[in-house]
DNA sequence: TGAGAGGCAATTGCATACACTTTTTGCCTT
DNA sequence: AAGGCAAAAAGTGTATGCAATTGCCTCTCA
């Protein structure tokens, strides 16, 4: 109908949806079990309701939407129970993963695993806690990759992000950084020693402080969010 | 355009879209890289484009279909190297459903998995190839259940599906039948006395065997189909 | 004769219109 | 007055039309 949304840079119309929508979801500004109306979405973002039918369906396949039949679209409303099964699945997937890089990294991706450990441990001290979180992502993405199995990345990547909603409770905690250093000096030793099973079981025990750090959090409000990234005009 | 599709049984236009490719990829009707063109799927089928995009989307996220923005959609074409890595995972996946069994499963659900399991003996005497398959897939389906993890079985499931058009290469083995109940005896047995790390394992290896058969068979073509209906006109 | 640029056809992406399902609201009956 | 039924309103599902992008074919020029 209007003129154009060119300022808008990268892919299609439906991929700035799933971005614009995931992300209200993903900061909280979209409760948990709202109702999402494709009509109201569609005026939101000035596009009409085919993309926004499209960018629905794509998030309820990530899992951040639910979708019932003739009855619209909801965000995805995770139960406690739900909740602890994903990080739960978390913890293996990155057993898995660590297991695996510990047997199968080369000798290159063992060295940048080590160094860039090295190298966050300065933030530590800094308590730069979103410089670290950077790393932080970086570290596990490494694992990640370093399994050597695309599969298995593909379904640890696609579980963290559907975790992302409820990975700002660790940012409470007291001494986090110091711990997860700590915790990812273990995983790297087992790794670089090719101890699969230690590195595996330290991976594990990692995931489940974040966890138990979510567990408690999770009843916590989403955080208020400012202003939206893809304007609307006017 | 024309009047009732009234011969198709259950749900959303979309959801026998999505059985309707979804059969055809996994038969290897389709074979895969080949081009799915959404007017000829939907004249195919007699509905609209926009169904037939939608349901390209869900199988796209399913893996099953791969799409480049304004390029269209092709059946996914799955490396030797990808293959592997999904058995892989799916092995993981087992043995990790496996032990959570062992650790979790009720009483009723041990019984309902002993009950079900002699009950398949009779049919690895008689050979019933096709009957056998489907008490087999309900019992690796009591497995992922039996892990009380929604999420893990959720995984699981989603790669099951994934795998599905390279397990008819299992049938291809001689006295697959009798091994395969063997090794859910064993899976069995360990998941009976609580012991989840043999569980695991037993699943694990129980997994290799459906992939080495596929590893072997993988490079085969596809069955071939008698014609292709679906092709351009003329 | 080969390579590159430009135009044309085909196909995808988005918008809008229509049909069917669900939900809500108001009226009627008990 | 309360409960149920019906009709309308809201909202989702599907169809179709138009615009935009892509890939191919051809025509030109070196």
């Amino acid at each position: 109908m209007s003129g154009k949304r060119s300022l808008i840079r990268s892919g299609t119309t439906v991929d700035q949806m799933v971005r614009a929508i995931g992300d209200r979801i993903v900061t909280g500004f979209l409760r948990p079990g709202e109702k999402l109306d494709e009509a109201s979405l569609a005026a939101r973002f000035d596009v009409s309701r085919t993309p926004v039918r499209e960018a629905l369906g794509r998030l309820s396949a990530m899992g951040l939407v639910e979708r019932r039949p003739n009855r619209g679209a909801t965000v995805a409303v995770v139960t406690q129970e739900h909740l602890a099964s994903m990080f739960e699945s978390m913890a293996e997937l990155e057993a898995i993963c660590a297991r695996f890089s510990a047997e199968r990294m080369t000798a290159g991706e063992r060295r940048a695993l080590e160094v860039e450990h090295q190298a966050s441990a300065c933030l530590v001290q800094l308590g730069a806690e979103e410089d670290y979180e950077y790393f932080n992502t970086e570290f596990h993405t490494r694992l990640y990759r370093g399994a050597h199995s695309k599969h298995i990345y593909e379904l640890t990547v696609m579980t963290r992000s559907r975790l992302a909603p409820f990975r700002r409770a660790q940012f409470m905690l007291p001494g986090r950084l110091a711990k997860s250093w700590q915790e990812h000096d273990v995983i790297v030793t087992a790794i670089m020693r090719g101890d699969g099973v230690a590195a595996g079981q330290a991976a594990k025990d990692h995931v489940s402080i974040v966890s138990e750090a979510s567990a408690i959090f999770a009843a916590v409000d989403p955080i208020k969010s400012g202003t939206d990234s893809i304007g609307v005009p006017s």
